[in-house]
DNA sequence: TACCTCATGTAAAGCGTTACATGATTCG
DNA sequence: CGAATCATGTAACGCTTTACATGAGGTA
């Protein structure tokens, strides 16, 4: 599952961190490509405890009820560092870039020269996605739909422009990972 | 559920299908941002039967096993219809779009000013997120993270790309939504 | 007074993926 | 001969969302 690596990359950013303000940071930072709702983070949080990658401790608060604020363990950040370090696969969707992005989140803590096979392997996809997708150019759905259909034209269009933005989309995968590769490479990381 | 109102509109596009190439359109046309496996699309047509949405024939093939194939009924164009008119809610989040494009593809059977109402609502809502998303560059990001992090300089580094990369993808969006309004307006639609 | 934020959890229901079950034809 | 395609379905498992349960403090 993603969210138990998620929440390990988050807690080592900021130890001592509670479950509630976990969700918070979820919602408000990778929250455009990541969710999760806190009836998943406290199972979660119970889970790599049990594990032995997180410890906590119970702070009493006044008034309002405890909080219990968690730190990652070594183990905790071995496990954290194998998923980062394992090769991500690839689905032929547009939702492929959202893992490929949270992943890339938390490298942080990994070698240069890894992030960079990170991109370049990110790069080889999208360039294979983007010659498939060019190839294929509406063939399929043209045979598909019914030509006698009276909106067969009026589909037809909107599929053109859907078509053209998805092309879009790829090469500006394609852009940003180059940019990205060159940036790396010349920035002290 | 969207897979029944997917399936409604791919029969409506091309009658006497069967629940088998349902699945190949599926996954090669909208599989790119929507996907659907048999164990979901055979239950899904026994609703829409169920629910008089389709007709189907059993057209019994020599050697092999019969096919069903299914067909829409008025009933079900009409339930397609209501889909189609319902204004979407957009969720913040990458996968927003999705829902759009994956509306959009079946609006070649509404009207033309519908079409460009339901566009324009896109381009105010991606707007929208624009400008809040611009305000907040990385400020809940930078007060996360502890600063004494070893790594902490290397996250924002990849952080910043990020951010830019959701910014480009959020104006593509924009501009796309423009320019098919602009063309849909002059086109014939 | 009513709603929002902080704070932690469980239970039920819905949705999606994978595995199971069966079987003929076609292509390499 | 084995793998892929065509063809339909059910069952089990896992993940996600929504509802339930409780409760204090701050803000409008």
């Amino acid at each position: 599952m993603l969210l138990q690596y998620v929440l390990l990359g988050l807690i080592k950013l900021r130890p001592s961190v509670s479950g509630y303000e976990l969700k918070s940071i979820i919602d408000r930072s990778t929250g455009y490509f990541f969710s999760a709702s806190l009836s998943q983070i406290y199972p979660a949080l119970k889970y790599l405890h049990a594990k032995g990658f997180v410890t906590y401790k119970e702070e009493p608060l006044t008034g309002r009820q405890d909080r219990k604020v968690y730190t990652i363990t070594g183990k905790g950040i071995e496990e954290l560092q194998s998923w980062l370090t394992e090769p991500l696969e690839f689905a032929f969707s547009m939702m492929s870039f959202q893992k490929f992005l949270l992943q890339l989140t938390f490298m942080g803590s990994v070698d240069k020269e890894r992030v960079l096979a990170y991109l370049r392997a990110g790069l080889e996809h999208y360039s294979r996605e983007k010659n498939e997708f060019t190839a294929e150019n509406l063939s399929v759905e043209k045979n598909y739909i019914d030509k006698d259909q009276e909106d067969s034209k009026k589909h037809l269009i909107i599929w053109q422009h859907e078509f053209e933005y998805i092309l879009q989309e790829i090469n500006l995968r394609i852009n940003w990972i180059k940019s990205t590769i060159e940036s790396i490479e010349n920035e002290n990381f």
